[in-house]
DNA sequence: GACAAATAGTTAGCCGGCTAACTATAATGT
DNA sequence: ACATTATAGTTAGCCGGCTAACTATTTGTC
């Protein structure tokens, strides 16, 4: 992804801009930065959570878990709710449990299916993660004043929600 | 990633902020969703470039070299101002070398270095790109008043300055 | 002027995504 | 009740990032 320091300049602008006079400089740079930044804040993340051994997917299937009252889900409710196919979650979960941070089990009642659930050792890396988390996070973000926030995010929605005009 | 709408509810926030009570709800909400969309984008942007048989390393590679004034570079540049490691725009350069989109040529006077150029056809295949692609971005765009758009850059910006704090 | 250090680019191999194809099991419809 | 279809999970193999190590060349220093 592109750098946030070589978005075009002025004088690049200009030459664009006579190639491809439709072209709205300003959207153009608003997303540019939006997705600059949203990648180098998803770097940062997962720069943070490997050094407890983690990485975005699996973090997010633990904390997915824990969500849950009985700590347990199955491989295809994470896959869609972490946004990731059923393939990768079988890795994931493969991962998670030679580690000893999740268990799989298999139905009683329908043997296609399993269940994954948190192992109290799962739990115990989320204790360690979490608190530092929400501190770096709470850090991060309170560069934003409140009412910034909430313009950011219900701009981001609104994007969101438009995204398919893209396609 | 996760997903937008697996962000959490008021339930699974009042069990995750009673064992981890620094947590700063908000602020965690709105990370979070500037990552996810970010990553939505990305993808929305990947697959629109995909039609055309790009992705967007490949395709930065070539808008910087058409911001060059004689439309030339080299690798170590291009991989620093594109973000990606000298590693990696070697990949993107024969791609787009054996496509012909690009040229290389070896220095005469420095040996080690090369010049990667843009050619005819890789200046066609900008031309057949980028009016569809500022036509899009502008549909995007447009559902953020200049105003708002220009308080999200601002916003994100100060995140962007303010990343070192979470490592 | 020779050897150490720096620089440019490439190669090798890892990793986490993906899709497509496969196995096993369950549900459905005639 | 049996064939078809659907569902759950896994496997195989691709792809684009990465780091580390390597080659070749140039620069700098004693």
């Amino acid at each position: 992804m592109l750098k946030l320091k070589d978005l075009p300049d002025s004088k690049v602008l200009t030459k664009f801009a006579e190639r491809y006079p439709q072209a709205n400089i300003d959207g153009v740079i608003h997303f540019l930065t939006l997705l600059r930044v949203g990648s180098d804040l998803s770097d940062v993340l997962d720069n943070f959570l490997g050094q407890y051994g983690l990485l975005q997917g699996r973090w997010w299937v633990l904390i997915l878990l824990m969500r849950e009252q009985d700590l347990t889900s199955t491989p295809s409710s994470l896959a869609e709710k972490a946004g990731v196919s059923r393939a990768t979650m079988t890795g994931l979960i493969d991962g998670l449990d030679k580690e000893g941070l999740v268990l799989r089990v298999t139905d009683a009642t329908d043997r296609r299916k399993c269940h994954i659930k948190l192992t109290t050792l799962g739990q115990a890396k989320l204790d360690e993660v979490m608190p530092e988390y929400y501190r770096r996070v709470d850090r991060l973000m309170s560069i934003l004043s409140p009412e910034e926030g909430e313009a950011l995010t219900s701009m981001l929605i609104k994007l969101q929600n438009n995204r398919d005009i893209f396609k």
